[in-house]
Formats: C-alpha cells, structure tokens, sequence
DNA sequence: TGATAATTATTTGTATGCAAAGTATAATGC
DNA sequence: GCATTATACTTTGCATACAAATAATTATCA
C-alpha cells in the first residue's frame, strides 16, 4: 500500500509538525509540551504520586521520572517522599510551576488555534473524537 | 482548556499507542516504524541521497543519518560515495533490504487494519485527510 | 584564481518514549 | 516471624526527533 494511506505514517507526520509548533511556543516560557502535560495534572491536584501521573497522561512510569528529574532541575516541581508508604512520592508545584499557569493556558489556546486555523468547527471535532477513538487501541 | 480538547495532547496520545502496534508488528522482521519509511521510499527508487530520503520522509537530516547508520548495522542498506558530488552519498538496499518487501507490506496492511479497525471506510477517510492537511502547517 | 558563500552530510547535545532490569519498601501467606 | 510476592519508582539501554555546530566539498563571483 502507498504509505500516504498508512495511518501510523499520518499520524507521526501530523504529531511530528504540531508537537514542533507547540514545543516553539512553549519555549517562550521555558517548558515542553511533554512537561506541559505533568504541569496540567498537578494544576488540578497537586502532590500527585508518579504512578498517578503515568496513569492520567498515558504514558510509562520510566518516562515519568526522566520528565520529573529535568522539571525538578528548572525548579518547576519537587518530590518528597511519601510519609506513609516510603517507596511512594508525591510530587508538588512549586512556586514557578504554579505561577506559570495562565501564561501557559494562553500559549496552549493560541497554539491550538494556529495548529487548526484551517479547520472549521465541526471538522475539528470530528478529527478530535476520532483521535480520542485510536487512542484507545 | 481541557486537556481532552488539546490538538497536540489528541495527536501524541493517538501516535504513540498507534506506533507501539507497528513496531510490535514490524519488530517480527527486525525494523522499526522509522526504518519502514526509509525502506519503503528505496523500494520506489534506489540510490535516493540522503537529503532526498529527508524530503520524501519530512525528517530532519540529521535524523536520517542516525536511521541510516542503524540500518547499515542491520545489513539493510549501504552508503556508497557519490561520484560526481563527493559531499553526497547514494543510498542503496542490500539484498536483505530488498528481499522483505513483501512480507513488510504484509504487516503494514494488517497493522492498518487492526488500527483502524473501529473505523468505516469514510470514517478512515476522513480522518487521513484531516491528518494531511494538518501536517502542512 | 582565490576568497567567500552555499551545499551535503555528520556530529553533538537535549528531550522524549518504551522495555526490561534493578532497588527499596510493603503486603501476603505459611 | 520469615520467606515469597507485589508494588513504586528508578536506572539502563535503545530508538527517534530536532537544533546547532562541524567538516568536506562545490559553486560563485570579484
């Protein structure tokens, strides 16, 4: 088959452009979109374990901790050691992390619309509900 | 905004799920996802330079010598010096790299299927065109 | 022709990603 | 209680990706 009609090449091609463009405009303000993620769940919660990360962003625990260790670096969350099970780790904002959440907010609503300017509403929807349905393989 | 409605968050979580079944499929004849597109654009021509592979694939130069390197490893490809332009090089298939043609194209057209396997036909349609369209950014 | 610019590919550095192995701690079961 | 399991996280190894810097060669043009 023609690879414009693989859906793995598509879909890398179009998550490679996108994540490019989110990645130029987050740098504004220092972070990557992956970082973006982990910032976003501690925003609704904080002191989220790790494990509890890997599980809202899909994403493996190993991977978790390589993104934790460079946020820890730039001073935007801090691990403490869980009180109760001492192999567990609760990961806090800090005051960069938590500051940073409207600026970030706007970067991501401006991205967003630059990355679909081309799309109309319903159209957006609809590659975003199919989206939402691979995903789930 | 929601993290659900996130055109890049949709985009990467669909890729990566999507991806690991290739690879999964594909790792049965040693290449990886990457590797496949390098393979599949050989097998329409033979000899492509680098900088030709990176426009076919919209990768980074860089990209494709490490994917190249790899698949030189693998007995999949050879570099070969460019006669008239010493700063180029041709890559050409290796028998391996040839010979597996066949049974690649097998695992792309199963893999498909398995992804899209939720889809209609015009659902699958709509979803390719929509991802072309947004890798154009 | 001879310096400067452009082109081609690679190298280096950084950031994701997963899988598998390793470590520390807690839970279970005999 | 103590050995075995299970859990939580990290480490290591491999493969993509890009950006920026390098190296080698070719083209331009003054």
């Amino acid at each position: 088959m023609k690879i414009e009609e693989c859906i793995n090449y598509l879909l890398t091609q179009a998550q490679i452009k996108v994540n490019l463009l989110f990645k130029k405009n987050l740098s504004e303000c220092g972070i990557t979109p992956a970082q973006y993620i982990l910032l976003y769940h501690l925003w609704g919660e904080d002191g989220l374990s790790p494990s509890q990360l890997a599980a809202l962003s899909a994403l493996d625990a190993s991977t978790i901790t390589g993104l934790l260790t460079r946020m820890e670096e730039k001073a935007l969350v801090e691990r403490r050691h869980s009180q109760d099970d001492r192999r567990g780790v609760n990961v806090f904002l800090m005051e960069r992390g938590a500051k940073m959440q409207r600026e970030i907010d706007g970067i991501i609503e401006r991205s967003n619309a630059q990355a679909l300017e081309l799309f109309e509403e319903d159209e957006q929807q609809l590659l975003k509900n199919s989206l939402k349905r691979i995903a789930k393989i």
